[in-house]
DNA sequence: CCGTATCCGCAGGGATACTG
DNA sequence: CAGTATCCCTGCGGATACGG
């Protein structure tokens, strides 16, 4: 049986988790490496892509998703200047385990939806 | 090719996943799920188990978990109260694809630190 | 074009005290 | 035992203006 997940588990050993969900449990992190996933993407097409997020965000974001490792950013030293942000295979890699979250949310959004429908009554 | 991961995906179709993530993206949720997942506790099994949990938090985490239907709530008429909070089968079908997260992160760790490491270098 | 700096409002979450 | 009510503080995230 899995240590993280075991019968008598220490909380404390599931850090590593919480540690990836505070960063990528934001609003914006998950979308950014979707928009990743099919290739390099300069910054204001991410902007374009996500539609809704502010610069700030954006800028923000990305710092943290390439301190992570989950990003590489590569600057084009021209004029105008060109940078593009690219998924590691880390970043790549990550992307499995959360196509199997988005698989499940797309099934069972019903069900929840319909859950906090009848909460009320 | 899956319609919310695919090439030129509408991001706004991904929105199942981040209502999933919006709710139980937060510090606690999953935490609770996850003491949850061995059989049935009462609240104050819960505040022991998770151990830095206030009993607000741990109050307003378990309304939403049980207003999303991934927990019920039972109350035993008798004194002392008693309430008994555990997984709905909505709830224990969302471990599994947490469980390849919470793999993910165990097996990447190492990884994200040692970027992170780097980062400042 | 690609950001950062600054300012600010608001919601998340802790501490504490109180109720059924 | 099992919560809710209240207060408060912090940090996320938006808007805007400015720099490389």
């Amino acid at each position: 049986m899995d240590s993280a997940l075991g019968h008598d588990t220490d909380l404390t050993a599931v850090c590593p988790v919480r540690g990836v969900l505070d960063r990528i449990g934001d609003q914006w992190s998950f979308l950014i490496l979707l928009s990743l996933e099919d290739g390099p993407r300069r910054f204001n097409e991410l902007m374009r892509q996500i539609g809704d997020i502010s610069r700030q965000m954006l800028s923000r974001t990305l710092r943290r998703l390439e301190e992570d490792g989950y990003v590489t950013r590569t600057v084009f030293p021209q004029v105008p200047p060109r940078v593009d942000y690219a998924l590691t295979p880390l970043g790549r890699s990550f992307m499995e385990p959360m196509r199997a979250l988005v698989a499940w949310a797309d099934r069972h959004h019903p069900a929840i939806l319909d859950a906090r429908g009848r909460y009320g009554a």
